[in-house]
DNA sequence: GCGGCGCTGTAACGAATATTACGTTTTGCT
DNA sequence: AGCAAAACGTAATATTCGTTACAGCGCCGC
C-alpha cells in the first residue's frame, strides 16, 4: 500500500511513469532532499522551473492528500533520521584503521550519497533505454566531463551496436541532429559550469524527439528540463576541483547493466570482436 | 549583528536571559532540533505548551526578524549539514537503503583497497614529479583507460603548462618521443589486457629517461618495470566489466593535490585563462 | 498590602499560501 | 495528418498562517 512508504520510495515507484513536468519536480526534490521540500510551493516551483500546480499534481500523484501532508511526512523522516545514531559506521577493517585522507572519504561519501538517492527502478529504466539496440545512441560530454562520455561508449559500443561518441566541436555535434530521432538515446554529460554549447545541443535533440539521459551534478544542469533521466552526483570535494567519481562510477554501473541485460547477444557480439582482432 | 552564528548558537548565548515561557520554547526547539522549527507557529507553541506570540517573541530575541526568516536560517543550515559528509544513517532496517547493490559495495571497498597500499610518500613523490611546471607532461593511456587519461589532462593543463595527452594512433605518439627527455613525465594508464602498443611505447620512453608514472590494475602492467612509480588500483567487480573507479579517484586525487601544491602559481594561471574565454 | 512593570494568552487583522477552475498547448494514437 | 486525451500554466478563490493590538495575570519592590 501506497501508506507508510518513504517519500523517496514513492517517488522512486512512480518516477517512470510521471510527465515531464512532475518529473522535474521529482529530480529537483531528490537532488535536494529533503531541503526543497519544506519550503513553501512557489519556492520549490521556481526551483524546479514548473508552476505552482504542477507541484500540487506531483505531491498528489506520490499519494498526499494536500502539500502540508507531504511536508509532515518529510518532516517525520528527518526526525527519525536526525534521532538514529550519527556515528558513521567507520569499520576499520582496514590495516591499522587509518582514517585514509579527508578528500578520499568525501569522494567515497559522494558516491554513497549519489546512489542513495538513485533507485533501482530509474536505474533499470535507463537500462532499458540503453539496452535497446535498434535505438542510437549518442555521447557527449562537457571540458571535464567528456572523457566518461569516451569511457562510457568505449565500452558500450562492445556491448551493442548504433553507438556514437559525439566528439569535436558543437557544429561537429549539430550535423549528426539529422540521423536522431524518437526512438533514440542521447547520454549528456553537463556540470557546472554548465556549458551553453550542451544546453543548446540538447535543446534541439529535445526538439526531435531523442530521449535524453543526463548525468549532471547536484544543481542540475539546465539540460535537466528536456531530460528523460537525471543522474544527479554529488560533486564537492575539499579540493580545487569538483570529483566527477560519483559519475563515474555511475557510467560505469549503467554498461556493466546494459551488457549483462544484453548477455546472450553481446557475448556473442564480443566473441565475434575478439576474432576479429 | 543579526547574522552570521548559527541557530543553536544564538540560542545559547542568550537562553540564560529568557522569561519562563520563551525558554520552554527555546528548550523544545533544542530538544526537536531543527523539525519543530520548520512547522508552523501553532504548531511550535502547542508543541512547547506556549501561545503563538511567545513563539514569536522568542525567535525575534534570538535575532530574527520574523518566522519565515528563522525557518530560512533552519533549513540553510539543514541544507549545509546533508551535504557535508556528517549524517548518511544507512542503518540496517531503513526500508530504503537496503545495502546498496553489491555492484557498488564492490566497488566502493575496491576503491578503499587501492588506497590502503598506496603510501602518502608515494603519493607525495608523484605530485611533485607532476607539479614541476618546467617538465613536461605526456598522457595516454589504453581503449578503455583512455578516457581517464584524457579527464586527467583536462585538469592538469589548467593548473600548469606543458601537458600533452597523446590522442590517436600509436605512429603519433613516436612522434612526441623526441620531444622527451630525463626531466619529463609520461602518465600512462594500462589495465589488462594490456595493450602491446602501449608497452612498446613505454619501453621506447623509458629508453630516453622519461620519467614514467603507471596506473595499472593489480596484476601490474608490464610497464610496471620501466615505472617510477606505480599506482596499482584494484578492479575486479561483479559485472562483464572490470571498474576503473579507483583508478579514477587516483587520478582525480592526484590533479587535485597537484594544483593544490602549484597553488599560487596556478590561481594566477586559472584567472588568466578566465579572461581569454 | 499596594501599585507598577513585565510576561503571557486571546482574538482580530492582514498577508501569504495552498488550492481549484478553466483555457491553451502538447502529446499520443490511428 | 487529424482527432482525442492528457498535461501545463494563468488567474481567481478559499484557507491557513504569521502578525499585531490589547487585556489579564503574576511577580517583585517599596
Amino acid at each position: 500500500m501506497t501508506a507508510g512508504t518513504s517519500v523517496a520510495e514513492r517517488i522512486a515507484d512512480r518516477i517512470g511513469l510521471m510527465p515531464a513536468g512532475e518529473r522535474r519536480a521529482a529530480q529537483t526534490l531528490v537532488a535536494n532532499y529533503p531541503v526543497i521540500g519544506l519550503k513553501t510551493v512557489a519556492d520549490f516551483s521556481s526551483q524546479a522551473g514548473v508552476s505552482a500546480p504542477t507541484i500540487l499534481r506531483f505531491v498528489a500523484r506520490i499519494g498526499f492528500q494536500n502539500y502540508p501532508e507531504f511536508q509532515a511526512a518529510l518532516q517525520d523522516e528527518l526526525a527519525a533520521q536526525l534521532q538514529s545514531p550519527l556515528s558513521r559506521t567507520v569499520d576499520a577493517g582496514s590495516p591499522r584503521g587509518l582514517g585514509l585522507s579527508p578528500l578520499l572519504e568525501a569522494t567515497l561519501e559522494n558516491v554513497r550519497e549519489t546512489f542513495s538517492h538513485l533507485s533501482d527502478r530509474q536505474l533499470d529504466d535507463m537500462v532499458g533505454l540503453l539496452a535497446n539496440r535498434r535505438a542510437k545512441a549518442f555521447l557527449v560530454g562537457g571540458r571535464f566531463t567528456d572523457p566518461i562520455a569516451r569511457y562510457m561508449a568505449a565500452h558500450l559500443t562492445i556491448a551493442r551496436p548504433n553507438v556514437f561518441h559525439l566528439s569535436g566541436q558543437e557544429s561537429n555535434w549539430r550535423d549528426r541532429l539529422i540521423d536522431m530521432g524518437r526512438r533514440d538515446v542521447l547520454v549528456i554529460f553537463d556540470i557546472r559550469r554548465y556549458q551553453e554549447s550542451l544546453v543548446r545541443f540538447a535543446e534541439k535533440a529535445h526538439a526531435r524527439g531523442v530521449q535524453i539521459v543526463l548525468f549532471t551534478d547536484q544543481w542540475l544542469s539546465p539540460i535537466a528540463r528536456f531530460a528523460r533521466h537525471v543522474v544527479a552526483g554529488r560533486t564537492s570535494v575539499p579540493s580545487a576541483w569538483d570529483s566527477s567519481a560519483a559519475l563515474f562510477i555511475a557510467a560505469e554501473m549503467l554498461v556493466g547493466e546494459v551488457t549483462r541485460r544484453l548477455e546472450t547477444g553481446s557475448a556473442k557480439r564480443i566473441r565475434e570482436m575478439e576474432t576479429l582482432r
